[in-house]
DNA sequence: CTGTTAGCGCATTCAC
DNA sequence: GTGAATGCGCTAACAG
């Protein structure tokens, strides 16, 4: 590894007049100045940026947790065009981001082949308590911190409120001095979902939320509650279903739906997985969509447009919440002032799982 | 930040022995060891990972290059599952993992709302000639790192094969003596799906190839020809299309093939992407799957099981993919020998794309 | 313009 | 057992 002091050797310079001609200080002869940039080339030198890190007391780096992984949770569906917008990002601003190890959430699948957990003993060096994610930027000395796939029920929820570095939460409407939160309007991406079905002339609309530890359900129904207070229709607590996010939560919660009397003419899924499992339950009680039942889901992950009926449904741009994430804490870093809530634009994609209710639905 | 120093005061001894108490090594007494370690938890102190990776050498870090991003591009399909296998594994074994800036994928989309850039110049320290993939290694001081998205014709290759730290690459198959290669068995893979179609009684079968600066490519149409060839039917250089593995172009290479006449019973395509542009391209020409034609993909995307119909293809386990990379890597850096190639399965998960061809086509 | 000094936070010699 | 000294690679503040 060469370094600053084998450049100054090579040279005849002092490591601080290297250290300058580097970063084209202006206290420095041309001539010098062009011998040791030409040197640095020659023998392919690299800063190290632990060492610059150190001394300068800034990283340029962001950090990235991903909290509910196991290779079918967020990571899977979401995470991925987020780091990507998030990378991107990063790139233009010229930060790193290191994507933190949160013990916890361990192997599950996946062990080795040999099915040890093989490698070293852990060698935690400091035995000192538990580490939070916030004990985690601060050995890393990132500057600031995106954080994936949080629950409502984490118990360092309280903790982060309080971070001394600049947060940024998804989907989790927790706000603190540097803690913000990103997302979609939810609560208005559903009324306006919702608000397309009444228009369509649906009155018994089913809603099947996601679990109670997600923010996001909370905001979803509030917008289907909204939408109907809207439209003058009365509110049905049987209409409103609880489900989990999974398909086969889906399956089961439109099950239950379709036992009404009379029967939802639509079903709206705070998630297109849960939206495939209740065109899964559609089908197994042989009604047609969109013509017996309509369905929108949330999301759109790419399947939706492949579902037979092609699923109408609200469209998240991911690439851009991973952007503006990475925006938002980079100038954060650089003491801008930022918005405690980035609302992401969401919007109705409308494909062929929506329609008219029948008419003889319609006059119930 | 409390450092050892701060530690040290506190404690009234010095920082050397702060340090030793936090590791526990022998030659401390018990009763400071234990006065110091309740110091370091109740005034919160936390390692800085920079310091003391500085002075180890060591920095327990992988590096992760996602190089064809972009939102659509290899991250949004595939990445996050790798990533997550990575992660756990880092996380196992205590290593954390960067996430590499690479200038050149610049943002495309997901522009500042402003449509600006923002942000402070590039602010590129030193200007030393343009930063290779192994430099961003070195200036990090990362112990190995996993390349995804790598392309046949990046100009890195002859680099990468002499990578001095070790080096994981994603469906490439290059080696060097720090250099493995990570996939799954392509070439097998498809022989497999291939013979399953002849074993159907296929004989005329279409196959849908991706870009040929991917080495799958190759490698997926090798083990195409390899099960003609086992089955002793003639390859017909007509039936060999080429694609980009979008969408788009399994559309139009599925049409093209599609004219030919005797008209293929089945149709193979290297990726799911480009049998569902297929199945676009056979609904058009109104044959029915698999009556008139079967189809094959390759990936299981999540869309492929949701497809009219579901769609017979072979499955990669992305999670594990990442799990062994992380493996391969981390005992990589701490000596191990580790295998040039580094296989991981697959499988032919059928479902109801496939059948016999019917009993005229299968005549001719 | 240039070089010397000092120190970022930590771990590892070595004396005491 | 303990602490002082040394250095990881780099940059900042000085002094020449």
């Amino acid at each position: 590894m060469v370094t600053i002091k084998d450049l100054a050797k090579a040279a005849g310079v002092s490591p601080a007049a290297v250290s300058k001609a580097l970063h084209g200080h202006p206290d420095i002869s041309q001539a010098t100045r062009q011998r040791i940039l030409a040197l640095a080339a020659e023998m392919n030198y690299r800063p190290n940026v632990l060492a610059r890190s150190l001394v300068k007391q800034r990283t340029t780096t962001l950090g990235l947790f991903v909290l509910s992984r196991g290779s079918e949770g967020f990571l899977g569906q979401f995470a991925g065009p987020i780091i990507g917008g998030l990378m991107d990002c990063a790139t233009a601003y010229g930060y790193d981001i290191v994507l933190f190890s949160t013990p916890g959430n361990g192997p599950a699948r996946g062990l080795d082949a040999d099915g040890t957990a093989g490698g070293e003993p852990p060698a935690s060096p400091p035995p000192v308590s538990h580490v939070s994610y916030l004990d985690l930027c601060r050995e890393r000395q990132v500057e600031g911190a995106l954080i994936l796939g949080l629950r409502l029920d984490d118990p360092a929820l309280p903790e982060l409120r309080e971070s001394p570095i600049p947060l940024v939460l998804h989907d989790v409407a927790l706000t603190g001095p540097h803690v913000s939160c990103i997302g979609c309007d939810n609560s208005h991406s559903t009324f306006e979902a919702v608000s397309f079905l009444l228009k369509l002339g649906h009155r018994r609309i089913g809603f099947i939320n996601g679990h109670a530890q997600a923010a996001v359900s909370r905001e979803r129904l509030e917008g289907y509650r909204q939408a109907l207070q809207a439209f003058g229709v009365e509110p049905d607590p049987c209409l409103e279903a609880a489900g989990d996010f999974s398909q086969e939560s889906g399956y089961r919660a439109a099950a239950a739906l379709l036992e009404l009397r009379p029967r939802p003419t639509a079903l709206m899924a705070a998630s297109d997985l849960m939206a495939i499992g209740a065109l899964e339950a559609l089908r197994v009680q042989a009604l047609r969509v969109p013509e017996d039942v309509s369905l929108v889901g949330f999301d759109d992950i790419p399947a939706a447009q492949h579902l037979q009926p092609p699923l109408t449904t609200v469209r998240q741009d991911r690439y851009q919440t991973g952007w503006l994430a990475g925006k938002t804490l980079i100038e954060a870093t650089q003491g801008k002032m930022v918005p405690a809530r980035i609302v992401v634009p969401a919007q109705l994609v409308i494909r062929q799982s929506t329609a008219s209710p029948a008419a003889e639905a319609r006059s119930t």
